[in-house]
RNA sequence: GCGGGGAUGGCCCAGCGGUACGGCGGUAGCCUGCUAAGCUAUUUCUCAUUAGAGAGCGAGGGUUCGAAUCCCUCUCCCCGCGCCA
């Protein structure tokens, strides 16, 4: 949630922004027309509340003395339904107030690159060696600004559902017999990579200061308004029947959730912990893409990085959780490329965002892999989340970004690293395997 | 699931129908050669910002002229019992 007291201070700080989005001015309008009503109301209850609390007094001095109260009794009764009729209006005011407050978007970084769609996201950077095929070096060049570095793929590759089919190693069909669209079961030495990559990235966070953990998969709706936007929401959340809980469609929820409330000692902070869980996701507005295969599915792996953080220092940990994705990506042998995400794809929460996509060859494109916000201190205002400085309270800065998630990668592994039929395995994995390659699954 | 206890400002804690007690910590000032101690004020949110006013005692209802206090519903925590991977 942004702060209304800025919003009120400085309205221009959010006119200009919702003007770098292409949204226009209504929403921030709407704010102020219902908040000035808001005001009077609240003006009107004080001013009766106040006559209510004299009578009140006068009321048991009167009864003290023996004297008759029921003048100053009838008048709080009047008072009294007043004060309900305005009361009822506050209740639907403060709620239409809420709903546009929420729905007004984080202030952006001056980085981020304007546009409407994620067309104009601006490339920052290529890592690694691709392997481009002839139709696709137009492409990869495009996608790269000319930066990319590849080798002719000379490879004929198969798509990761036919390696899968072929290998025996995931039963697509029977989850949709049971399940579904879009779930999967994996079988054998893929799914053993997969319980591979997560530890090694348990491993590689550990490394790096992160607290590991595991956090709740299910969490109430306070705690999941509170970390998430209205979109995320919408298009990806479960909700368990009957029930104050929702299937958590990332660890950074529960993460960012679990000091809702709390105040934290500012010599604690930078807090940096590694979320796993599985992760629940609708695909609402997905209709069609991706439906075959593991790519999009309902159900993930996820090791995530999040941060708390001083809000001075968020920025520089907005960097060190891009490097240590690259740095993990990059140790896979996965060639990358990072964007920075544009404010028409950018999203809510984020006051800047870089994306790290994946180098498909199969598929002839980047996807994503990896995504790496910092929210400021807009996820922490809506879960109260503070932190204590020299006797002052602030808002933390909260940051998140994915390390590994489990699907999306795998299918990045079988599309860059198949030859000949088989599937390697990328080096740093193969202590965590205990193999070396992925071939026909003969169960 | 059953019984008992609890939830009060940043923290601890009193109040148990008549304007939220006190302590700790924080901040500002005073005092002191310095530090410590001590003294004074202040400490949440909202409206108005000059004085001031209102709200707030886990959440939501109810009774009452008046509720932290009484009644109902719910949530979470602690102790015991039961069940259980």
């Amino acid at each position: 949630m942004i702060d209304i007291k800025l919003l009120r201070e400085k309205p221009e700080i959010f006119y200009e922004d919702m003007k770098r989005r292409s949204r226009g001015d209504s929403l921030i309008r709407d704010f102020f027309d219902i908040d000035n009503q808001w005001k009077s109301n609240v003006r009107k209850e004080n001013d009766l509340r106040k006559e209510k609390n004299t009578l009140s007094i006068e009321i048991s001095k009167l009864m003290k003395q023996g004297l008759d109260t029921t003048h100053n009794k009838d008048r709080v009764r009047e008072i009294n339904e007043e004060l309900k009729k305005i009361d009822l209006e506050q209740v639907k005011i403060e709620e239409a107030r809420l709903s546009i407050v929420s729905r007004i978007p984080n202030i952006l970084h001056p980085s981020v690159p304007s546009g409407v769609s994620d067309e104009e996201n601006k490339f920052i950077k290529f890592a690694g060696k691709a392997k481009v095929s002839a139709t696709n070096i137009a492409e990869f060049r495009k996608a790269t600004e000319n930066r990319g570095i590849f080798v002719d793929d000379d490879v004929e590759r198969i798509s990761h559902v036919d390696l899968m089919e072929m290998l025996n190693i995931a039963d697509i069909a029977r989850a949709g017999k049971i399940s579904g669209a879009r779930f999967y079961f994996l079988k054998e030495r893929l799914f053993k990579l997969e319980m591979a990559l997560v530890n090694y990235a348990i491993d590689f966070l550990s490394q790096r200061q992160f607290t590991v953990m595991e956090p709740p998969p299910m969490i109430n709706k306070r705690a999941i308004w509170g970390a998430t936007d209205m979109e995320t929401f919408n298009e990806a959340v479960y909700k368990i029947e009957d029930e104050d809980l929702y299937l958590i469609s990332t660890s950074e929820h529960p993460v960012a959730a679990m000091f809702m409330d709390e105040i934290i000692e500012s010599d604690e902070l930078p807090m940096r912990i590694a979320g796993y869980s599985a992760c629940f996701r609708k695909e609402a507005g997905a209709h069609g893409k991706d439906s075959k295969g593991i790519f999009r599915v309902h159900n993930f792996k996820k090791v995530e990085q999040f941060i708390f953080s001083r809000e001075e220092d968020s920025w520089d940990f907005h960097e060190e959780l891009l490097k240590n994705t690259e740095d993990l990506i990059g140790s896979l042998e996965i060639p990358y490329r990072v964007i920075n995400v544009c404010t028409g794809d950018i999203g809510s929460l984020a006051a800047k965002k870089y994306d790290i996509e994946g180098w498909f060859p199969v598929q002839g494109k980047f996807r994503e892999l990896a995504s790496i916000s910092n929210d400021t201190d807009y996820q922490a205002r809506s879960l109260n989340i503070r932190y204590r400085e020299k006797g002052e309270l602030k808002f933390a800065h909260t940051l998140n970004g994915t390390a590994v998630a489990s699907t999306r990668t795998l299918v990045a592994i079988m599309e860059n690293f198949q030859n000949k039929g088989i599937i390697e395995i990328p080096k740093v994995l193969i202590p965590y395997t205990g193999f070396d390659h992925i071939e026909l699954n003969q169960d």
